[in-house]
DNA sequence: GTCTATAGTGCGATAGAC
DNA sequence: GTCTATCGCACTATAGAC
């Protein structure tokens, strides 16, 4: 797998956060024409994206958004019915859609080598593909509601559990050495989030997704390498 | 060097800050009496430092400021001309102090693996220290003018260029082994950072910064160990 | 040196024309 | 389905009493 690969077959994603957006609140929404509804969603929600990668959200203004986006601010509230709303509709879908495709990936995995690999593949290429959202997600967490920001907190322990997992299971294969698990998964995943925190270096630097993924895997590769 | 024997000579770190602020500013702060501005500006500075972690600094107001400070608004303008005022004085004076901190640390070391190892301690103990501190310089540096980012940034790749130095040293010395210097201080950059990013996992899984720091010199230095 | 009261601004949200 | 015009409110910042 490499990002190009991986890229066609997520292209859509962002349409597909909007559709599932709509058809669960159908009745909510004013506007009724799917096409149409799906089509200023993903606008609507780019734009919000943009602008709060460039000055946070609260700094955003519907009047901003409204500017970007080039629809109007009555227009904007046909879609929601507050700024809190659009909030949570980023927040949500946005983490349901990453989860399932992480999940997805790592089913189709065979060795435990093989997992280790699609976890920290996967993870920096959904990263790179939906940059504005990994960050806007965590950097605005903590102007979410109680309720929220516990659903934050369970899908970071989430991914860390899933790198444990595979730790444990290379550990009983004896194929890592007896390690802090939990601790180890807790770096790895801070040396993953590193890749969009801190896109600026990187870019400036011309690295490629790839070679990031590639330098990662060796280092962690390194790291369980029993020493004999 | 401990985090206990660390924090006994920087005890007074926010208020040498506010200190050197106050004597900087003399002509434009109203009030005169050093003793009364330093305490006030003490308070003000915390105050922001745990609204801000709480929910941001745009979406702190300076009612809010005023309530928990005990200052009232009129009185906190007589410390600050404007909102941004206050937001440059606390990134600037505490990034300076850091850095000072951090190198001040580094010059007392003789071998490579000294270096290594107070780099990561110096920096995590700042970080725990300095808590708040560090996740306000990390997460409002989009609020921050122009100018003040540049300064931000310099000041990423400032620590990072100190890494890549004490690891191109322990490769000349033959004690590393060759790898890509300026990727690998680049994670080891992250794995630091991860302390005061997610020091909620941190603490309710009671891990303390000393736990993390020997963690994460050990994590290093098998990395860093050369093959036989 | 600190307070209260308030001026002026820009925000989120909505009503009603098209 | 989208627009423009506008309301009420909360904000930053300041003036003047104590």
């Amino acid at each position: 797998m490499t990002f190009k690969t991986f890229i066609a077959d997520y292209a859509t994603a962002v349409e597909d956060i909007c559709r599932e957006y709509f058809n669960q609140n159908r009745e909510r929404i004013k506007i009724k024409k799917e096409a149409v509804a799906v089509k200023n969603l993903s606008i609507i929600v780019n734009s919000t994206l943009k602008l709060s990668n460039e000055k946070g959200f609260n700094a955003m203004s519907l009047r901003d958004l409204s500017a970007d986006s080039g629809l109007s601010m009555g227009a904007l509230y046909s879609y929601f019915a507050s700024k809190d709303e659009l909030l949570l509709l980023i927040q949500k879908h946005g983490q349901l859609t990453m989860k399932r495709i992480l999940r997805d990936e790592l089913e189709k995995c065979g060795t435990v080598r093989d997992k280790l690999h699609a976890m920290v593949k996967t993870h920096l290429y959904l990263s790179e593909a939906m940059q504005y959202w990994f960050y806007f997600l965590f950097m605005e967490t903590k102007n979410f509601s109680r309720e929220s920001r516990t659903f934050s907190i369970d899908s970071e322990l989430l991914t860390e559990g899933m790198i444990i997992d595979i730790l444990k299971e290379g550990i009983d294969q004896d194929i890592f050495p007896v390690i802090d698990t939990r601790l180890t998964a807790s770096v790895i995943k801070a040396m993953m989030q590193d890749w969009y925190l801190k896109r600026w270096k990187y870019k400036r630097r011309n690295i490629s997704v790839d070679e990031y993924a590639d330098y990662l895997i060796s280092f962690i590769e390194t790291y369980l390498r029993r020493q004999t």
